[in-house]
Order: structure tokens, then C-alpha cells, then sequence
DNA sequence: CCTCGACGGTATCTATTGGTAACTGGCTAC
DNA sequence: GTAGCCAGTTACCAATAGATACCGTCGAGG
């Protein structure tokens, strides 16, 4: 009933991190880093309606789980520049195995829920 | 800036299946239900603690969306199988490629935690 | 007749999270 | 002087996740 030793204990550290990567954020962090680090706005700006403190959390997060790097330059007016690291790098083939089964079944799962409403 | 068309789009399906992706329970189940089908109850113990609430929002979302099927044999004490869709068994697939991600990356992750931690 | 327990859930409440709107500070440009 | 830029922070609210308790139906046991 388990899968690899330890999927379904609650204090799994993988469990932890399949919720980083059903984050609905953190995912978009690391596809707009793919292409080069960016700074606090442009990644605002990049993904689309974030609040500014949901961002932050976001961030520190992916920071503090060594995905990414924070750089501040303290200059008028402040720069602060996001980096992928290799392990957050790491992290775009497994997403993007999600993404295209996603891409690919989308089609049936609202075909599915169509059919599961249509009744009521 | 965009990853195959849609992925920055907050009406995007792949973000709401991401979502799925992400809950914490619907691994669990796709991960329970892979060696064959199972009642309620079943699936309620084999997970770890999971309120029943939940189990059922769970379960109702994922026959929704076409995941898994729901049996139901008015007997009398009633019987409830769910079974993975074919649909819904292609999902072990990219699951293992995230939770073997997870796990390779699971001691990296810790140490930069701990190495994020220490300085406060 | 009365209670008990199995099963597959609801009902109700609280805690956590996600999100909005407004504000900060230092400096520069108008 | 005041308006704006950057990178957030603070105060607050709404939606969701989750824990706990309870429900109805039925047969078994006393």
C-alpha cells in the first residue's frame, strides 16, 4: 500500500514538496526563470494577477528550499534579482512531464465534467 | 514567456489540473487505487489520517473529473467501489516522475532548509 | 422491543491559507 | 513639494482545508 516507503506518511518530506509543486505559484516561478533570472517586478508582471505578498511567501519559500537565489543589490532604487539553481532547474523536466499530460488529457476531464454535470 | 501557449493564463485548464496534481489526497488516491479497486472505508484507512469530509470532496472531484469511477451496490451494510479510469491510471506516470524527483532531491532540499534556518 | 455496530457518508465548527488594498522608505525627477 | 519607482510589508477579509460529531438504514444479539 506504499509506494517507494513512505508516500503515505503524513510526515513525508515528499509530500511536502509534491505541495510546492502543486503550488499554483512556484510553478510559474520556474518556468519564467527557465530563461534567465528576472527581478521582483518583472516576475510580477510576467506571471499574471499575483499579489505582491503572495509572491513574497513564494519566493522565500522557494528560496529557503534552495531553488532558487536571492540577490540584493542595494542601490536607489533597490534591485533584487531571482536565479534558478541547478536543483531548481532540475525541477522543469518533472513539470513539464505534468504540463503535457495535462495538455494532453484536457480535452477528456472537461468532456468528463460535462458529462458529469449535465445530469443535474 | 509562455510555456506552450497557456500556462501564465489564470483560466488555463492545465492550472486547474496542476491543482489536482498538487492536492494532497488525490496522489494519495490515484497511488491507493493503482493495485485495483477499493471501497470507502478502504481508502480511508489505507491513506493516512484523512477526514471523511475531505475524502468525499476528494472523491467526488476526481469521478468528476473523470479520474475514477464510483460504484455504488445498495446492499445493506451499502458497498462503494472506486476504480481508476484508464484515464486516471495514466496519471501514475508523471506522478512517479515528480515523487522520484521528490525523493532524489529530498537531502538537498533539507540541508538548504537547515543552511536557511541556522542563521536565525 | 431496544440497543449495537457497520457503512458511507453529512453537518458544524475552527484553523489555515489565498488574496485585496493600502502603506513604507529612500531617492530622483518634475 | 509632490509624485513616482522598487521591493516589498501590514492590516484585513474571504474562501478553503480539516477535525469532530453526528446521521440513516439495516441485521444481529439480548
Amino acid at each position: 500500500m506504499v509506494t517507494k516507503g513512505n508516500a503515505f506518511d503524513p510526515n513525508c518530506p515528499t509530500r511536502t514538496i509534491l505541495d510546492r509543486i502543486g503550488d499554483k505559484w512556484t510553478v510559474l516561478v520556474v518556468l519564467s526563470l527557465r530563461s534567465g533570472p528576472l527581478r521582483f517586478t518583472e516576475l510580477r508582471d510576467g506571471i499574471g494577477r499575483v499579489a505582491p505578498k503572495v509572491l513574497t511567501q513564494t519566493l522565500r519559500r522557494m528560496e529557503r528550499d534552495g531553488l532558487i537565489t536571492r540577490e540584493v543589490y542595494p542601490e536607489i532604487p533597490p534591485r533584487v534579482v531571482y536565479t534558478l539553481t541547478p536543483m531548481g532547474a532540475s525541477l522543469i523536466e518533472p513539470i513539464s512531464v505534468i504540463t503535457d499530460w495535462a495538455e494532453t488529457h484536457v480535452p477528456a476531464i472537461t468532456r468528463a465534467q460535462q458529462r458529469y454535470d449535465e445530469p443535474a
